[in-house]
DNA sequence: CAAATTATCGCAACCGTTTGCACAATCCAT
DNA sequence: ATGGATTGTGCAAACGGTTGCGATAATTTG
């Protein structure tokens, strides 16, 4: 390995017969140096391509440039996105990011959080896995001054600054849409109870319902736990073999949705015709099934980069106290899954 | 915000009346230091939580326990697994990975890849962009004796391991199993002439037709540019309009075919009575759509992980020279668009 | 019992940069 | 000429650990 010994100070100190502090003025143009020597050691420094030692500052400084994130799952479009679009925003400022996931386990949230924890990051973006309630793991990070943004998945038990979406309006679009296209008993394949998001699009539901005076029917509202095609898949079964089966169902996310909807194309139940379906998220696989997916756009870009401007700012201005919450307004994609009409 | 005043080995030292190098070594268990000792710091530090600044130790060692990752996309279901894998590893032996993306742009590559270059990464996962060839700003990684491993989109002009999937040997089976299911006109739209993977997956097809004792069609081979959804529905319009049009299509990626089904199911063409196609990459889509598109599946997790593994063996032995190429087989996975039989 | 080991521990330099303060030189006004 | 600003520069401490080496005291050896 080359180890090309890397120019200090100190060098460029010793070539141009200054001191230490003197070079370390002159290259951020410190108003008490001559412009002659300010010329003279920019000139050196880049010639020799002299690269300040990061390491070194960031001691000095006692920070990093860098932020964490951890999301439930990486694997995932629209936690992906986000990623994205937190990314891009922390480049922009100058800071990288550091990325975990917690697969929707405490435990390793708790690791991954720990392992940013130690001095190596300066402020972490979190979407909370759903397991964490507390999170006496992040009050940690609050503990050291750290900065902390939830976003998307949150809890209010952690005092910090979120941004999320407008779930109970996403719902609520998404509801009343496909009340409008006449369809009446409308199931809802719903998330976790303890999950937020989760009850706030499940109130948005009720409260479409409620306000087309549409009765509220218990045996058409189905909880999920894993959120995975196969539960789509069963619930949808059990509902439609049962009594009174729905006519359109409204599913917590798309790839529920596609396990509704594979069950539906299994006994032939024409979509949009005999039931119409709605998914939440816009993955891209949304467009992909057939028919094509109506579902709700999170904007998730958009979240990473106003979750990332958000911890930015607060790191960088430690003395304001950060308390808002940004809501993010969804948008409904009307495709042909639920287009009776 | 609480500035709990961190604890440092020089208030262990003046609270027990030792140096801060008695403390250190202690806290280590250094054969110097008596036993009784090393059980005093260390039960002191324990109660009073003691943690030592890793900003402080990596200055020391001029190292950060970081690496630094770089894809072309991030929103991508190939490179999200990728990076799953690699956080997976890297976590386990206590790294964390800085994440970021390129955009298939060359500035934008070399930005992020100084933006970590600077001390704040151990060393380099990089799959490289569509725009890159030489790689100047990777060749700066090895002049800093930091190790870089490149992972699926590789160029041979970067002496460093790599660790790559078999890509012409997954396209000759693909190709292979599409002739054994009877078709013969089999067309590939495939990705661009500069780009690794899709020659090698080209040169899989071409050998497959060979070894069949088929002829290759020039008009029946298209290359993608950007690889998109539009490119496939446009090179299947333009060779299923033509003269001698394909019965079967084997596409460079999953969102290529998706396009390419399509153009084939607005035409009401039957696929796979007609038309065979098959994918590469095995993204979910691929499960999504109708019919099911037989595809590829690359391991993505696998290759995130075994390119980890081999970052972080150079980065703990940096004597040691590594120049190996680790190929990851694939695996066909047949779905409904490509049975004939 | 003197000499040679050995067991423990502290001193101090070091990593590269930042920054408060002192100091010397120059300048202007009195 | 004298005193007070002003300007440009260097000294040295600090950040929090690590580590080579030397010092001291306790122990073993011949």
């Amino acid at each position: 390995m080359t180890d090309k010994k890397k120019l200090t100070l100190k060098d460029i100190g010793k070539a141009l017969n200054l001191s230490v502090s003197t070079v370390s003025r002159a290259l951020k143009a410190h108003p008490d140096i001559a412009q002659e020597t300010i010329d003279l050691v920019k000139k050196y420094a880049e010639e020799h391509h002299y690269v300040p030692n990061l390491l070194a500052i960031n001691f000095r400084k006692n920070r990093t440039f860098n932020i964490g994130l951890i999301v439930p799952e990486l694997v995932h479009h629209f936690f992906s996105t986000v990623i994205s679009g937190a990314i891009s925003e922390a480049n922009k400022q100058g800071y990288n990011i550091l990325v975990s996931q917690s697969n929707d386990i405490l435990k390793d949230e708790e690791k991954a959080s720990r392992a940013m924890l130690n001095s190596s990051v300066d402020g972490l973006l979190i979407s909370i896995s759903n397991e964490t309630t507390v999170g006496e793991h992040l009050k940690e990070f609050l503990d050291e001054g750290k900065a902390v943004v939830q976003f998307d998945k949150v809890t209010e038990q952690l005092p910090t600054p979120m941004v999320i979406v407008d779930d109970f309006d996403g719902a609520y679009n998404a509801v009343s849409h496909l009340i409008e296209q006449g369809y009446q008993r409308i199931a809802h394949i719903r998330g976790r109870i303890d999950v937020k998001n989760a009850c706030d699009r499940y109130e948005g539901y009720i409260k479409a319902l409620e306000d087309a005076s549409l009765p509220i029917l218990d045996h058409l509202i189905k909880p999920c736990i894993a959120i995975t095609e196969e539960e789509g898949y069963q619930f949808t079964k059990e509902m439609m073999e049962g009594k009174n089966p729905p006519d359109a169902i409204f599913c917590i996310t798309d790839v529920v949705a596609f396990g509704a909807m594979k069950y539906l194309k299994e006994k032939g139940i024409a979509i949009p015709e005999e039931v119409g379906l709605v998914g939440f998220s816009n993955w891209m696989v949304s467009r992909v099934m057939s028919p094509q997916l109506t579902t709700v756009n999170q904007h998730g870009f958009q979240m990473g980069v106003e979750a990332a401007k958000l911890l930015l700012d607060m790191i960088k201005n430690q003395d304001i106290a950060y308390q808002e919450t940004k809501i993010l307004k969804t948008e409904l994609i009307v495709r042909a899954s639920s287009q009776k009409k």
